[in-house]
Order: C-alpha cells, then structure tokens, then sequence
DNA sequence: TCTGGGGTCCTAGGACCC
DNA sequence: TCTGGGGTCCTAGGACCC
C-alpha cells in the first residue's frame, strides 16, 4: 500500500488501534479504472500512455486515461482531439465495458464480502458503512487496509477514504491517487473541511460555485457559518443540507447491499460525427436508439409512460420533449412511433441535428392494471404491440448469433448511411 | 480547437380542479 | 365587471455526477 494519511498522527494510531468512535463510512474509488482495466488485459500497454475514449478525429471526449497520459496533462472529459495534441503516442481505445463491468462486480463481491452496507454510485465507486458494532467491531482502519489489499490481488487499484460520513469520505479518498488510504479521524471534520475551496464538495458546480462566490463564500468553513436563508437561492430545499454538509456534521445511510435497485429511467443517445439534417435519417436513429432502449427495459423488467425525445443543434443548444402514455411500456414498437410523432414539435428539416436521444421514464407499476378497448394491455397493464414478440424473438438471435445477424430495414438504413458517413 | 453518454434531482410555469 | 387561493399534474430546462 502506498501509506496511510491523517490529518492528526495521534488520533491515527488510536483510530488503528483503539476503538473508532461512531458511524465509520468508507469511499472505495477505482484508480484510473478502465484504463488500468486494458492495461491488465494488454500487458504491453503497462506503463504506457494508455486512453480509453470517443474517436480523436471525430466529436469524442477522453473516458479515462492512464496514469501515464494524465502526465502530459489529459483528463477524463477532454475533448479527444485535444487529448491527442498534448499526447499523441497515447494508445488509444474506445473500451470493453462488458469487461469493466465484470472486473466491478468482483470488486463489489470483495465489499460485500466485508460489510453488507455497499452503496453503489457508479461502476468505479461505492460507499460502504465499516461503523463498528453494526456489522463487525474490527478497526475500521484495518478493514480498510484490507479491502486496499484484496482489491490489488485482482489486478487493479483503489483509493479509499474513510471518516464519519458520506461527504467526509467521498473528499478524503480523493486526497491521495493512486493506492491512498486518507482516513479522517472523527471530531476531525470541520477542521479538514473549513479550507477547502466549496467546489471539494460533490453537489456543488460551476454554477453553484459562482453563485457562491458572489456571496463572498470561497471556502467549505464560510459555507459552513452562512446564513441559511441566503444559500436558499442557490440551493434550494437542499440549503440546509448543504450547510451541514460543508461543517461536516451530516448523517449518512448506507443501505444494506440487496436494496432493491430503483431505475428512474433508461435511455440511449447519440452524438454524430456528421449532422443529420434529413427527416428519414433522424427517425432512423430515433427507431435504433429506441429499440436498445427497449431492449433494455425488457431485460430489467421494466415498463415506462413517459417518453422523452432529446435533440442537440449545436454543443449547447438543445431541446427536449416528452410524452406520457396512457399505459406503460417496454415495447419500441409502441414508444418508438410516439417518439417520432413528437419531432415535429422541436425540429423543423433541414435544421442541423448534432445529437438524437430517446428515453422511457415514470416506471411507477401501482397504478394496476387498466383496461382500454383501444390497445393491447397485458396482465400487468403493460402496452404491448402485436411486434413486441418479434423484437424478442430477434433479441434472442442477436444475443446467440452476434447483433449483426439480423436487421430490419430502418435500422439497416441507419447503420449504412449514417453510421458510415459518421466515421 | 473544441466539448460523450449514462443517469439523478430540482425548479418553474401553466393547466386544471375545487 | 372583476376575480381568491391551494393543490396537483404535466412539461421543459438546467445543474450536477461519474
């Protein structure tokens, strides 16, 4: 391990070995993960420049880049004809994220083998709740050091913070990269958190950040000492909470592991390298990103009434519009057309479109079932097709034989003359 | 030299109902 | 002729996160 970090040696050393007072959250934070992901599968890529993301000579930004490539100042977010400026003997790679996937379940089999209070916020990152006497009385300086250890065993690394909350751990694990242990010591917190810039704190922006600073508060302390009624503007209903974040007094909760997971929508887009400007080619998009889409709705059980359809003009303009369904669905043949329908309203031909997005939301099933004569509702009072069973049964060929096997003809449309004409 | 794709949450205006 | 207030739903947009 590469060390541990404290903000106090004493209260360390009796944090490793003597008791932790009170809640102990960690924050387990893959280090430059899917790049460290093609580093292990491709053993001549290891101490090289390596970049996992969209196409440099296209309209592609950088996913992660290697430690290596961070040195010559590339970033996850960079536009990838930049990146390839500041590094262009990079190895480049758009990515295998059925292997990230795979490589991130084994690191959260590794934490619930631990504890069974995981939070999980995303494929590199997840809190877990080591609070002794709520699972186990171990140190939770040592769970970590060995949560560290076992995670290397699988051939990536990780960076954990641990303190007494959420905010505490998410701000400590970033501390030290790669291999940090950053453990804030409970009684600690305001004293870490007071100065430090307000942008530290996940939840605060850009925008936040400015409307901050108009207010003269540049540090997490000042936020802390504010006026509640002045931070209202700028946060709303979360005032409160932000200011108790920033003193670092809030409460977390961890949930336990099998909590049921709680999709609020699915959805898929898509950038072009070249803009689509013709009605066909656009609706020939809305129809492919709809039926992955739908695809995945089925996969996960789900059913949605509200249908979004999303358009980019330029980098920043942009419009987007939604319709609810009478019944849920989870069927593109029915969500697809409404989607389609709505275009009209946001676009007119000819207008350059830069990016087509489709996405099902409200997946709210209580309403129970509802009969109506003029469409197909199943036993769940799910909106069907008399095609859904087609887009299965193709699925199912697809998943067998390869996605190519089979295509209908917009979706053929699509990829032969926009995907082509995009590379 | 330009800026992805997957999400979550909050706000605010207008419709509509009582 | 003028005109309440509260609640809820629907819709579009924007901030923010990884």
């Amino acid at each position: 391990m590469k060390g541990e970090h404290t903000y106090d040696s004493d209260a360390f050393a009796s944090s490793l070995f003597g008791a932790w007072s009170g809640p102990a959250i960690g924050l387990l934070d893959l280090d430059a993960f899917f790049a460290s992901v093609e580093q292990l599968d491709h053993p001549a890529w290891r101490g090289k420049p390596v970049i996992v993301g969209g196409d440099p000579d296209a309209r592609g930004v950088v996913s992660t880049a290697s430690y290596e490539a961070r040195k010559f100042g590339v970033h996850s977010a960079m536009p990838s004809s930049q990146a390839k400026r500041l590094c262009p003997h990079a190895i480049w790679t758009r990515g295998h994220f059925d292997r990230y996937r795979e490589m991130s379940s084994q690191v959260m089999a590794i934490l619930a083998d631990e504890t069974p209070f995981v939070d999980q916020v995303s494929i590199d990152e997840a809190f877990f709740d080591v609070s002794p006497g709520r699972f186990s009385s171990e140190s939770p300086v040592v769970i970590c050091q060995r949560i560290s250890r076992r995670v290397a065993e699988l051939g990536v690394t990780c960076s954990i913070g641990l303190g007494s909350n959420k905010t505490i751990a998410k701000i400590a694990s970033e501390r030290e990269k790669p291999r940090g242990l950053t453990v804030i010591v409970p009684g600690t917190e305001e004293a870490f958190l007071a100065p430090l810039p307000v942008r530290a704190m996940s939840g605060i922006g850009k925008s936040a950040e400015t409307a901050l600073a108009r207010l003269g508060i540049h540090t997490l302390g000042q936020l802390a000492r504010a006026d509640e009624r002045i931070l209202r503007p700028v946060f709303g209903v979360n005032a409160a909470m932000m200011k108790r974040r920033a003193a670092g007094a809030e409460v977390s909760a961890v949930s336990a592991i099998d909590a049921p997971e709680d999709v609020k929508s699915v959805s898929n887009e898509r950038t072009f390298g070249i803009d689509l400007t013709d009605r066909k080619d656009v609706e020939a998009a809305i129809a492919l990103l709809g039926e992955s889409v739908g695809r995945r709705l089925r996969k996960r059980g789900l059913a949605g009434k509200i249908v979004t359809l999303k358009l980019k003009f330029s980098y920043s303009k942009g419009r987007t519009i939604q319709r609810k369904l009478p019944h849920p669905t989870d069927d593109e043949n029915v969500f697809v057309p409404v989607a389609c329908e709505l275009l009209s309203s946001i676009w007119a031909p000819g207008t350059h479109i830069r990016l087509v997005g489709v996405g099902m939301s409200d997946f709210d099933m209580s309403a129970g079932v509802q009969t109506d004569l003029f469409c197909e509702v199943d036993e769940r009072g799910v909106q069907t097709s008399d095609r859904r069973e087609l887009s299965v049964a193709v699925e199912r060929v697809r998943e067998k034989f390869g996605r190519d096997v089979v295509n209908f003809g917009r979706a053929t449309r699509f990829a032969d003359d926009v995907v082509r004409r995009d590379k």
